[in-house]
Formats: structure tokens, sequence, C-alpha cells
DNA sequence: TGAACATATGAGTGGCTGTTCATACGATGC
DNA sequence: GCATCGTATGAACAGCCACTCATATGTTCA
């Protein structure tokens, strides 16, 4: 397993250099459920990507429509639309139709949030 | 390129149905610079796996040594061992030495921040 | 209805990435 | 020195993902 002394089974042992059990036990109940430490690296995983980051910046301050965010972007309205899908079942922009354009803007605050938070990571 | 009717070179064309050129404009000097979104998105590559995600959350509250971490997640020493990298390269964890064992825990406050704000965004 | 426009979507593909396995490194105690 | 413990690291491999290409959908206008 893990290579370091430990009792599996909760007791401490004789080898062991530190109590881990303990430590353990506590951690993990503190820990929030399996399921939704999977949705926040998905949400996360989101974010991970140098062309949806642009996309969510080119929208911090106003909605654009495809073609718009193409172009900004000097990428395929194919793959800025199979981004936004990606952006849009993440919950982080919508959308609203007017004629044949439609427009996408941030859903949330979070976003913004989230960003900026990780530009005061890297730039400090 | 994009698909929908707009004039390459700045000029509105006739048959525009919105005004592509100069929002484009406006937003691209706004824009942080590529090499930043770059990093922003390595930034959030990181948050963005379910295992470094849970590594950090056990840092959340204290220090842990490698071992430990192995044991709370049930996987291997070397996997853990090697996210730990990731994170450290990233500056999201900072590390001591004390004698074999080697601690790790959160190195910045933003990581906090950033975890924090995934998790509203999911559980609204 | 048909043509043109704006966007969406499915399949296919090359490149990236998380884990495993084996092994190396550094520290402690004998 | 040597054995052992705790951790790090390189190579290899499987699974995933962002883009491309071709095509479909939905809207407007004539």
């Amino acid at each position: 397993m893990s290579g370091c002394s430990y009792d599996a089974n909760g007791r401490e042992s004789d080898l062991m250099a530190h109590d881990h059990a303990q430590l353990i036990k506590n951690i993990k109940s503190g820990l929030p459920k399996d399921e939704v430490l999977q949705d926040l690296g998905d949400l996360f995983k989101v974010f991970g990507d140098t062309t949806r980051i642009k996309i969510m910046y080119a929208l911090y301050e106003d909605e654009m429509c495809v073609c718009a965010i193409s172009e900004l972007l000097g990428m395929t309205q194919s793959a800025i639309s199979h981004q936004l899908k990606t952006l849009k079942d993440a919950e982080l922009v919508a959308s609203r139709r007017e004629g044949k354009t439609i427009y996408y803007r941030l859903s949330d605050d979070h976003v913004k949030s989230i960003i900026a938070q990780g530009y005061e990571h890297i730039t400090e």
C-alpha cells in the first residue's frame, strides 16, 4: 500500500513514527462526498483549457455571438461552438437567440471570482 | 473563417448584422496577454483532477505526510507523489522535511478561495 | 419554397495525462 | 557500512480531449 508503517486497522503499531490512523479518520469524516469531489474536478477541468479561458474572458464584460468569438480568437466556428457547449453544460455560460444569431454570456458571478482568484495566484 | 459576414479589415460591411470589428478590437485590447491566459489554463488544469482535489481538501486544515495521504485516498504512494509534484510545480502546495518524512501543506490562501468558489458553484 | 446565413453536432484523430511498475534517492539507526 | 523506511522519478501504456471535417439544424428573406 502506502509504504510507511501504519496499522491498517486503526490501532497504533509499534513501528509507527506518527499517528496516521486517527488523523486519517478525522480528515476522512470532514471530506465532502466523492461525488462532490468528482464534480469539483469536472468543473475545474472546464477552466483548464486556454481556449475556454479566452472565451470566458471575452465574455467578462459583455455578451458575444459565436462568430465574433471565433474571429476574436482566430479559431474555427466549429471549435468555438464545441467549447461553448462544454461551457454551457457546466453552466458557466448561458445563451439567448436573436434571429439567426446566438449570444453567449457568463451565467454566473462565480466564473469571474474563480478566474480572478486564479489570476491573482499566477501574478503575485 | 468564422462563417458570419463581417469585414476582416475593420470596416463595416453592408452584409453585417452586428458590428463585430469594433467590438472585437475593444475586447482584444482588454484581454490579458496570451502567456497569462495560457498560465491561467495550466493552473486550472491542475485543479481539474479528482485526485488532486482530494489531496488539496485533505490539506485544507493541516499538513500531512505522503503516506498518510496515500492511505487516506487508498492510492499508491507513487501516484500520490507524482500528483504532489504537479501541485508543487504549480505552487499550490509546499513541503517541509522532518527526518525521513515529508509534510505537505497548502501554500496559499488562493487555493482555498478557488476551491470554495468552485464548491459554491456546484452546490447552489 | 429555396437560398444564404449562423450555429450545432457526430465521427475521427493526434496529442496530452494519470496511473502503474520498477528503481533510485535521502535519512535514520544499528 | 548496511538495512530499512519514506519519498521521488523515469518509462510505458491506456484513456481522455480539443480540434478538424463534413453535415445537419434553425432562422430570415425573397
